[in-house]
DNA sequence: AGTCACGATGCAACCAGTTGCAACAATGCG
DNA sequence: CGCATTGTTGCAACTGGTTGCATCGTGACT
């Protein structure tokens, strides 16, 4: 599933730059790679394509860079249901969070947008008195497709 | 959180055996300490509770064992938010799924059952012809102790 | 009780991710 | 522009979790 290219390119480099974060030849080629994926990728993936424009990149750099998105709230980070042993997933963050669905059998990863789940973070925001940093949503089951 | 005792003792033992699983004295140990565990345990912990009763035992052992009580449903494996490193925590399921919420400064644990999210699973099954095996939201943010 | 098939175990080696530390380089200032 | 500060990098060593494989022991059948 294509992820939307909804903001212009570069637009986690000068994010950040405008957060004082330093710019390094890594960081900008890394976040470059992020910026542009078409799909979910991982930690490796992101290394593979990173050395091929700074072959030097440690993947150390790598989770280092991740960390920093993270923390800065510019990624999400989805295990999948740990469905590829227990690498993560990483995509840019959209305006509206959304529930993954991994199908066991197949592997598809679908994305869904509710309003029960708006409403469910609200709920734990008010109910609980838990103020929300991150929320993830994920559904391990059988897609349409796949089902007996 | 002490988790509720809903369960009679021996009852994983049993509800494996019944389904043709081969008991261990290895598998033994490791089940009653779920069973009477009163909070979310991490691997290494199970690990050291059951080489008090059976010194041989191995990790893998331990995430097999796990993996096996997945595969049948009776516990749910949380990530808290990778609060500790990459580590995982184990539950026995309770017979309604809860949203856990972890607290990013204190690390507390809060469980809450809602409506809300037994409708929005209600919600992805229909609308997205999707069969749920396995469903988790957990939450990280700030609990009304840490808040500013 | 004795035998046997096949599932479970322990070991070693591996994969994904993290941390401590010394060397390095992006920015701010003169 | 050159320099100092301080954040960033790469390496090595580590933790948590998984896999392949030879050996072991459970449970079924006699």
């Amino acid at each position: 599933m294509p992820l939307p290219h909804t903001e212009a390119p570069g637009y986690l480099v000068s994010n950040l730059a405008s957060r004082g974060v330093r710019m390094t030849r890594q960081r900008r080629a890394i976040l470059g790679i992020i910026e542009t994926a078409s799909h979910h990728l991982d930690a490796a993936q992101i290394l593979r394509k990173a050395q091929k424009q700074e072959p030097e990149v440690d993947r150390v750099t790598i989770y280092r860079t991740l960390s920093l998105l993270k923390r800065h709230g510019l990624i999400d980070e989805l295990d999948l249901m740990h469905l590829q042993g227990e690498k993560h997933f990483y995509e840019r963050k959209t305006p509206r969070e959304h529930v993954h669905m991994t199908c066991l059998r197949c592997g598809r990863v679908t994305e869904f947008e509710s309003r029960l789940f708006d409403g469910l973070k609200k709920q734990v925001q008010k109910e609980c008195r838990f103020q929300i940093a991150v929320a993830r949503m994920e559904i391990g089951g059988y897609c349409s497709s796949c089902r007996a």
